[in-house]
DNA sequence: AGAATAGTTAAGCGATTACTTGATAATCGC
DNA sequence: GCGATTATCAAGTAATCGCTTAACTATTCT
């Protein structure tokens, strides 16, 4: 599994934060598009779209190759895949200190320790 | 299952952008703390802190409760796992488009099962 | 009571974001 | 070849972000 490192983990959830890049990721999800594909749902002018389509690109959650005028554009699922783990990491964490929390509750010795 | 708007996937992804609100989660996945505990090993001053804790409590990732002088700041699991999963929406979509796709270039009847 | 600890609030500032307009290519259909 | 389509680049701008400093309000400790 691809692994992201903090700066990248900074950049995809910025990408992320974006409702129109979020539907331009959503509207890949469904197969891959041009540029004015993209743009065409959107209310805003294409050289915005390009450059949402570029923060995309450069944290690698979509990629893209250009033949004749078209720039065709596809979604790269791995590092989505790799930002919806480390959120997954975040829950298991949490869900193992409940655990531990638990069962000093119930008198049962924990060997897992480490508690800070 | 909690499902977040548009709005809320706005703020909490760009709540997660930040590597110091990222790494307040990190430690609060290992159970409480208070702000000066979230502060400690972080390198700026304990107002910047409080700042960043509140962008976390507007989106519900945390929440606290403060008794005597005190904030008690905890994780909020629901709304990670809620991100969590409009992730996983994402690449299931992506999954399917690709099925579909091998479906049809074997010249094969679409159905449901099947991983890529 | 006085001093230290913990948190809160407001103002300010430089950097970054999310666009826009306008100019410039490159390419396709006829 | 010409005009429409598709994409790209540069510069400008208003708003937001990530801090800081400074002043202030509890609360706890001795």
């Amino acid at each position: 599994m691809l692994e992201l490192s903090e700066p990248a983990l900074d950049d995809v959830f910025r990408a992320l934060s974006n409702p129109s890049r979020r539907a331009m990721l959503a509207r890949l999800s469904d197969g891959p598009a041009s540029l004015s594909d993209l743009a065409r749902p959107l209310d805003m002018t294409l050289a915005a779209v390009e450059q949402h389509f570029k923060v995309l690109e450069r944290c690698d959650l979509v990629r893209s190759n250009k033949v004749g005028r078209i720039r065709t554009c596809r979604l790269e699922p791995d590092t989505v895949r790799a930002t919806e783990q480390w959120l997954g990491v975040l829950c298991a964490d949490w869900e193992r200190q409940l655990d531990r929390l638990g069962a000093f509750l119930d008198g049962t010795p924990t060997d897992q320790d480490g508690n800070q």
